[in-house]
RNA sequence: GGGCUCGUAGCUCAGCUGGAUAGAGCACCUCCCUUCUAAGGAGGCGGUCAUAGGUUCGAAUCCUAUCGGGCUCACCA
């Protein structure tokens, strides 16, 4: 039980014996620097059940917990504050049972528990991976992990959107234009070249608009049109159709296409644990909507079109089946939830890592599922997070400006590259020991840099300026940890040995950040968010930092003392790595 | 126009279910490498928490309105 568990009975109990009145909850704070205590009891809320002066119920409270509570050394109140100290016997006794720990503050999964399904990424396959599909895949990937650390079970999935014009885009350009080339004989990852090939389709369907403009047509109509967008148009009819050597295409390009994410995804370091395929799912979901028009969820037009009302719920009417009898998207969605539970039946929720501009669409697919009746229904959650900015504005593939994903990766590590020799350290590696450790450093930063913010702020990236390597960054923190696994290096202390000291100012308080671990992680994946992870890591290296410059560790005045500091770090060094690893950032042993 | 969302230091961001004098980093200024990695530490400068009301013992946090930015309101996905 933790620590403001038990107190939070002991200040019940002494509510109880002193003012014989039930309270139902007790308000604990973190006591601020300009006093003396560790934890604050809040006694303003009390009042609404005791009356009296907040000062002497405080006063009587304390009293009651130094008398019955052993970790309780003393207190002291301040207005409406009631702060305690507790004894460093506590603090030792928590670090002596939790240090040998590797995997403190994550939680196993229990046997009957419901899985939660997580979906990232989920990108076109017209072209590669870009800045907004990063901040994606870091968050989905850094959620599904918290979650399984906060004692879930599970599955992280995407579905690929495989199908559709943009695809026959590429397929009609590398058709004409194309002569043959592959991944193997240009030497280009797949994605890539598909997606040079949905640019050339561009430029050429704006010659064509440009040329009929030319002729007297309209914009508008030119754009309707052009003869390679008829083309495309036809070309999607015939996939549709099942023409063979269309189907031949389409599957060798988008294999081209899978195996340049795949490189994105290992360099990225994400992974999926199944995959879902629009082109498999994408007439899912009819079925159900003629049961939900069984059972009156559901209305039809006079034109056959389908639609959800949702009006009293405050939304909109929304269609869920064209005239013509075709699924949409929300018709799509709809069964492909379905089918998830279908495939996993211990999956009880799910999460959907998607941009912000579909809030609307959630909701009401969301809501569509509800009515329909699916208990699962009411743990769907839509991690919803903000664009990517540049500094010049949205990106746009077309203008050029969309900053590539690898592209990104590499000068990351090159970044890295730049600062490490500047600084003149790891003598003695090889150079592929280097190479590795700035990709690590590198992608530190990047994902640090992005997982740090709240999910659903937007986020404005200048790729020049915006990535630091100091101060709340993720090398600042990898650099700690480095600098940990040199004193453990050096210590030769036993590690095992329990040992009790007094402790000084600066190892207390890195002991009430330890503390909070678990905590933090609960608290992050009740609400979906890599960043209190980030920001506690940080608050936690902050500590160390400041622990470390004011405190001997190697050279502590007794053995006992030298022990305890190298446990103490190798404690944090843990903590760091665990934190870390939910946000998918590997630490260095050196940099 | 309706709905959703964001607005905290010059810049980038924290601030848990309302709690004590609103916190970090960058930038700028002062100090600290004959102790374990200075990608570090100690300190200084910098705030009418967009604005105006309201609820409360108590508001950056909750409510209402206004202003400003973003997203969204397709038989597109």
């Amino acid at each position: 039980m933790s620590l403001q568990s038990t107190l939070s009975n002991y200040v019940k109990q002494a509510v109880k014996s002193v003012f014989n009145t039930e309270l139902e909850s007790v308000e604990f704070q973190a006591t601020r620097k300009e006093f003396a205590g560790d934890i604050t009891v809040v006694v303003f809320p009390m009042l609404r059940s005791i009356k009296g002066n907040p000062q002497v119920i405080g006063e009587q409270i304390g009293q009651y917990l130094v008398a019955n509570v052993a970790d309780v050394k003393a207190f002291n109140v301040v207005k409406g504050f009631l702060n305690i100290e507790i004894s460093d016997a506590h603090y030792i006794q928590f670090f002596n049972q939790m240090s040998s720990n590797k995997t403190y503050g994550f939680t196993t999964p229990k046997a009957g528990d419901k899985a939660i399904m997580v979906e990232y990424s989920s990108p076109n396959t017209n072209k590669p991976l870009h800045l907004g599909h990063v901040r994606n895949n870091l968050l989905g990937f850094s959620v599904a992990e918290i979650l399984k650390a906060s004692g879930k079970k599970v599955y992280k999935t995407q579905i690929i959107n495989d199908r559709g014009i943009h695809i026959c885009k590429s397929m009609l350009a590398w058709e004409r234009f194309g002569h043959g080339e592959t991944p193997e004989s240009t030497g280009l990852k797949g994605d890539k070249l598909v997606g040079n090939y949905y640019v050339k389709f561009d430029q050429e369907y704006k010659k064509e608009t440009n040329q009929l403009v030319a002729k007297g047509l309209t914009e508008d109509d030119a754009k309707k049109q052009a003869p390679i967008l008829l083309d495309a148009q036809q070309m999607l009819q015939k996939w549709e159709a099942g023409d063979e050597a269309t189907v031949a295409l389409w599957k060798k390009m988008n294999q081209w296409v899978y195996n340049g994410f795949d490189e994105t995804y290992k360099n990225l370091g994400v992974d999926f644990d199944t995959l879902y395929y629009e082109s498999d799912t994408y007439l899912l979901g009819k079925e159900f909507v003629a049961e939900g028009l069984k059972s009156g969820v559901f209305i039809k037009e006079d034109d056959g079109s389908v639609w959800c009302d949702l009006t009293e719920d405050g939304l909109d009417k929304k269609i869920v089946q064209r005239s013509d009898g075709t699924a949409v998207y929300m018709t799509q969605d709809i069964g492909t939830a379905i089918q998830r539970i279908k495939d996993f039946p211990d999956v009880g929720g799910m999460v959907y890592t998607v941009g912000n501009e579909q809030d609307y669409h959630f909701k009401v697919l969301f809501l569509i599922l509800k009515k329909l009746g699916f208990e699962w229904a009411k743990n769907l959650f839509h991690l919803s997070y903000g664009m990517v900015d540049l500094p010049s504005g949205k990106m746009k593939s077309r203008e050029g400006t969309v900053v590539d994903a690898d592209d990104l990766i590499t000068e990351m590590a090159s970044t890295a590259e730049e600062i490490s020799e500047e600084l003149g350290k790891l003598e003695g590696y090889t150079k592929t020991e280097k190479q590795e450790l700035y990709k690590t450093i590198g992608l530190g930063a990047l994902k640090y840099y992005i997982l740090k913010v709240d999910p659903k702020k937007r986020i404005l990236f200048d790729p020049k300026e915006s990535i630091d390597f100091q101060g709340n960054t993720g090398p600042f923190i990898q650099y700690t940890y480095a600098r940990i696994q040199s004193i453990l290096r050096k210590a030769e202390v036993d590690m095992n040995a329990k040992v009790e000291v007094a402790l000084h100012e600066k190892e207390k308080e890195l002991l009430k950040q330890i503390q909070l671990f678990p905590e933090v992680i609960q608290n992050a994946a009740d609400n979906h968010s890599p960043a209190l992870i980030a920001n506690y890591t940080y608050d936690l290296v902050k500590e160390f930092n400041s622990f470390y410059q004011n405190v001997s560790i190697l050279g502590a005045d007794d053995a006992h003392k030298k022990t305890f500091r190298v446990q103490l770090s190798n404690t944090v060094a843990t903590i760091i790595k665990n934190a870390f690893e939910l946000l998918g950032i590997s630490v260095p042993e050196r940099m």
